[in-house]
Parts: C-alpha cells; structure tokens; sequence
DNA sequence: TTGAAAGCGCTAACAT
DNA sequence: ATGTTAGCGCTTTCAA
C-alpha cells in the first residue's frame, strides 16, 4: 500500500507537499508541474489514504455510528438503509450496531464507538433503554460529549437532540379514521409502559375518542410489546369481545400476530375487525386483506435527523434541536363500516 | 478524554509502562504497586484507548465491512444481524455498507474500506456484481490483499473464499417434495441468469425432474428477479396455464407478489397451487396459507463464515476455504395433493 | 512555492 | 522491572 512518503519520494518533495496536493489546499499554489507530478504518481502507485492516520492527525474519522434495536424489524432496516445511503454520499461510513432490544447493549456500543472515534452517534432506542433507571439513562448521555442523536423517541426526560415521528397525531388520525367510519368500540393494542412511543401513541387514540365524545373504556385495552408473538397472544382475549368492531394496534406487527393465531383456529379475523396497524410494513400489503397503517415516513425523518447531526458535528456549539415528522395515513382494505356480530 | 500520558504522568511512569499494563503484557511483570496505581488511575480518568492510534501503530482497526445488496431485504438483515452479534463477541465492529444492489457501489464500498483498515471484508454480492464483464469482478478481487470473503454465492470463476447455501440441493428437495405429493407440472420461477443463486435452483428443480422421469419443460420456467413486483407481473401468465398444479418459487417475496395480484383479481392462488419457495421468510408464516419454504439456514452460514474470515486474519498465508451449507425443508400448509382445474 | 518538524496516541524493540 | 526511542501515516504551523 503506497503511502505519501512513496509518492515524495519518487517525486522529489516533501511529504507536506503531496498532503497539500493530494487534500487540494488552496492557500498555497505548488507549481503546476509538481502538482501534476504528484497526481500522477499517486494515481499510478494507486495511493489510497490512510484513515487510521488521518484520525489520528485530524481527531475525526468520517465514521458514523448507528445504533438499533433489532435490524430484522423491517422499520429499522429501512431507516438503516436510508441512513447509510445517505451518509455515503456525505464521505461517512456507518458504523452498524445492532443492541438486540438491550440497554446494556446500548450502553456498550455508545462507549466502544467513542472510543474508536466515531463523528457522531445515532441511537435508536431501545425499549429496555426508557426502561432501566432514569439516573442511569442519564449519566449515559451526560458524559457523552460526542454529536449525538436520538432518533424514533421522545427522550422526556434528557436533554438531547432527536427526531421523532408526530405519534400522538398519527394514532389520533387512525382513531379519527375508525371513528368516522362508524366504530364506537375501538380497541387499542398498547405498547408497554416504558416501551418507546407507547405512551403518545396511547394519548393521541384516547384524544380522539374525547374529541368525539366517545367513552375511553379500561376494558379496550391490550396490553402488547410490538412482537408478532404479543399480538398472537392476545389474540384469543381481544375476539372473545363481540363488542369490539375496530382493533388500532401500535404497529403491524401484532396485528399479523393476531391474523396468525386467527388462521390457526379458522376464525376469520380479518374481515370481523376493521384494523390500523403503524409502521406501514411492506407486508401489510400482501395480506389477504392489506392492511390500513400509520406510515411514519422514515426518509423524512432520518433527512432531519442527518441535517441536525451533520450541523452539529460541524460547529461544537452543543445546540439540541428537535424534530417531529408528520405522520401519514395509509389507506387500505381493511378499514370498513363495522360488521354486525352474529352472536 | 484521558490518554495514557495523563496516566503516565500522574503516576510517575512512562508511557511504555501504562501501555503494558493496561494491555495486560504477560512477558513483563510489572511490580504490583506500580500495576494498581496505574489501573486506579486508569479507571479515575476513565480512560478509553484511541482507536485510530492502535489502528496506525497495530496495523489492525478491529473493524470488518460487511456489504450486502439491500437491508430490507428480510434474508439479508438476518445475515446482518448474525453477523454483527457474532463480530461483536470477537471485539469487531461491523462497517456496514448496503451497496443498493450495484456493482459500481460495491467497488466503491471495497476501495473505501480497504483505505479504511479494516481487518476483513464480507461481502454478501448484487446480482450486478456476477453481471457485470468477468474482467472487472477479477480485477476488484485480484487487487485485495485483505482478509475477503462472499457469502451467499458460488463465485464460479473467482479464486476466493466462500460461504453459500447448497443451492441445487435445496432446489431439489423443494422439487422432490411437490412430487411425492403427485404433482406433474411443476412451475418454477427463476432468478434471471446471472443473478446470485439462479443457475443453481434451476438446477436443482431440473435434476429433481430428470430423476423422477419427468419432461423438463421450458413453458413451465417462468423469470423473474426476486423481487415483489416480478411476482406481481408474472402472475396473470401462470395462472392462464390451468395445467400447472405447483409452484417451486426462487424465492419467497416473488411468490408473495403473485399473491398480492391473485387478492386484487379475486383469484384464490394460494388454495390452488401447493406453493414452496425460498428463504423461509418470516412473513411467510403469516399469510392466509403459510408457506413451506426452503431455509438457507443463515445462522449456520454467518457461522462458517466467520470461522473462515477471523482464522484468515490471524495468519497471512491466504488459503482460500469454501463452505456448502445443507439446506432445510420447513414445511407448512402450502403443499398439498393436485387440486383439480375447474376447466 | 516548498520543506522541516512537531505532534496526534499508541506499540514494541531495545536498553538499562 | 521499567524507561527510551523510533515509528505507524498524515496534517499543519512555522520557517525559509
């Protein structure tokens, strides 16, 4: 691997000379002749930089460091492909972290990534992450003096930069949708306290029913954690409700829970409840019904969240800024007037 | 942040001494007292080794690149997920790169990271990557004195290290298994040549033909490109041939679109083909008729991979290594005896 | 216009 | 048992 000493070398100069060259600093002409002596030379021993040296001299890597949950959920993969894409076109590399839904995790990646020197942090947090002691969750930002960014939650109770998703809003226009369709019982597949925007997607589905003058009933509650297996479970509970004629889940994926325990016991779910499910999972698509869902516009928020991290990593002013992305509503197959029980 | 001169000075050594110490030197025993002052200090200062200053002076980053074709590809962000859990172990950080399907990016990818420092590269290839002039993908590897290995396809005509899924097998026993049920005309959607893994199932499906005296027949191929949207395309023509009873799909999201079209046309595809596909998708548990499917056993493979790459790094006398992972037949409700045309 | 030299933080061979 | 030194490849200030 030819270095800049290889190329001074060969050329005759200093190796102040070729980094000047080679970085286009514009300050000090070099004559065009070493100029072109230099480019040629370098392209001609296929120079490639050093970046392990170029940290070391500079203090920065050009290495983003991206933290999720769980890459197999089809949302993170999507904001990891986003994310990636776009970096890569601004020079940084990305640096893929998957937690496994732990804060310990978490905790670990965000130190050994300041260690290796990454430009700036983006963690998508897991659930366990607004779980563990706020003290806790504290002290990991606060020490934390590297460009960070939350992205996908409301930090309540840190004072970071972040961008999230408008999901009060989104789950009061899911709401809204099964309202003005004519459902009065509307359940509601909860995320877990503590679990990532579970908590705003609750009050927006509860804000509508008020605005609309509809009781908010305990009983309409399920209690989920966003798994196909937590909707699968529930399952069974929530068909036993012939009240029921509408079901907003807090994502997809536990309404396809629900669908499967459904087909296994031939009950046929889909066409009994009308649903909204979040995330807009590519496989809502395909079902047999296609599902209605609560789209939450992933290129819109990692453009934001990328704007305000690569601003901050430019001036070291620590300056926290916030975004809320609209959310959009997906309309589909499966939000239709309630079907009349045959009990 | 602390380095290890702060150390040094604080406890009255040299540089030298912190570094052995903290990097737990066998050879030299350093006295006790001087060890404890050093870890105390160590701790107190929180200190946290600079990266890029072992890269330069190691020669080593502990980093690996991992390229594969597109994340939201729900096989690919499980060979993701394995592998950076299992880099993670090792003390590697995984420089992820999602190459958008092109070879141009993937070129790109390697050149970058290879200036990068890594230790290893892993590269999951495009279809691109075998379509392009055999020139241009000899040149890329042949150019590599790094640690490199493809994972998920034969490279026919490269001399490197690989891990794949016994794709011919795995097309076979899919194959086989429609027949034992009595099916005849067996349609097999294709990936287009070139593309990864393509020849391979095609000639699996044809060899579990031939064996079992059965007439290849080339109206019963049908190409597509592994995506959703070819799926979607081709179903109008399959579901005109009222002669074919079973559909051996190259993968599952293929079969999926076709669903996706049967939905909108009313057309109750999944009661009238029995249906095996591949890459034991999650999404194909859920569907109104889940899906057998052939597993590639991405576990398995992430597991011989590394195995492969990290033993490669270690000692520099590059002996390329293969692996062939046997494949699994996971099977569900949709493979089922002929079901008679209505015509 | 160009070069010399110091320094980024750490490692490792060599001295002591 | 511990320190000195050179060096990894590059950037940047200062001098010439």
């Amino acid at each position: 691997m030819a270095t800049m000493k290889d190329i001074a070398r060969e050329a005759s100069v200093s190796v102040a000379t070729v980094s000047m060259v080679l970085n286009n600093k514009p300050n000090s002409r070099i004559s065009k002749h070493k100029r072109e002596e230099i480019e040629r030379l370098a392209r001609k021993l296929n120079y490639q930089p050093n970046f392990a040296a170029i940290s070391l001299s500079k203090q920065q890597s050009l290495n983003i460091a991206l933290i999720v949950p769980d890459i197999t959920n089809p949302f993170f993969s999507l904001l990891t492909k986003e994310i990636d894409l776009s970096l890569e076109k601004d020079g940084y590399s990305t640096i893929f972290v998957d937690s496994n839904n732990s804060f310990q995790n978490e905790k670990k990646a965000i130190e050994s990534m300041v260690s290796r020197g990454v430009d700036g942090i983006i963690l998508v947090p897991s659930n366990e992450f607004f779980r563990v002691d706020q003290a806790q969750r504290k002290q990991l930002i606060a020490n934390l003096d590297k460009p960070f960014i939350l992205l996908n939650a409301y930090p309540n109770d840190l004072d970071v930069s972040y961008v999230n998703f408008d999901n009060v809003n989104g789950a009061y226009i899911a709401t809204q949708e099964l309202i003005d369709k004519g459902h009065r019982e509307i359940a509601f597949i909860q995320g877990q306290t503590g679990f990532v925007n579970a908590a705003e997607r609750l009050a927006g589905y509860q804000q509508a029913l008020r605005d609309h003058h509809l009781a908010i009933k305990p009983q309409n509650l399920f209690m989920g954690d966003y798994s196909v297996q937590s909707g699968y479970e529930l399952a069974s509970t929530i068909t036993q409700r012939k009240d029921i004629t509408a079901i907003l889940s807090s994502n997809d994926l536990m309404l396809f829970g629900m669908i499967k325990w459904a087909k296994m016991h031939h009950i046929d779910v889909l066409h009994q409840y009308a649903m909204i499910g979040f995330d807009n999972d590519p496989y809502s698509e395909i079902l047999e019904v296609p599902l209605t869902s609560v789209d939450q516009r992933p290129k819109a928020m990692i453009e934001e969240a990328l704007a305000i991290l690569l601003e901050r990593i430019g001036n070291d002013h620590p300056v926290n800024k916030h975004a809320l992305i609209k959310p959009e509503l997906i309309k589909r197959a499966s939000v239709f007037a309630p079907v009349p029980t045959s009990e």
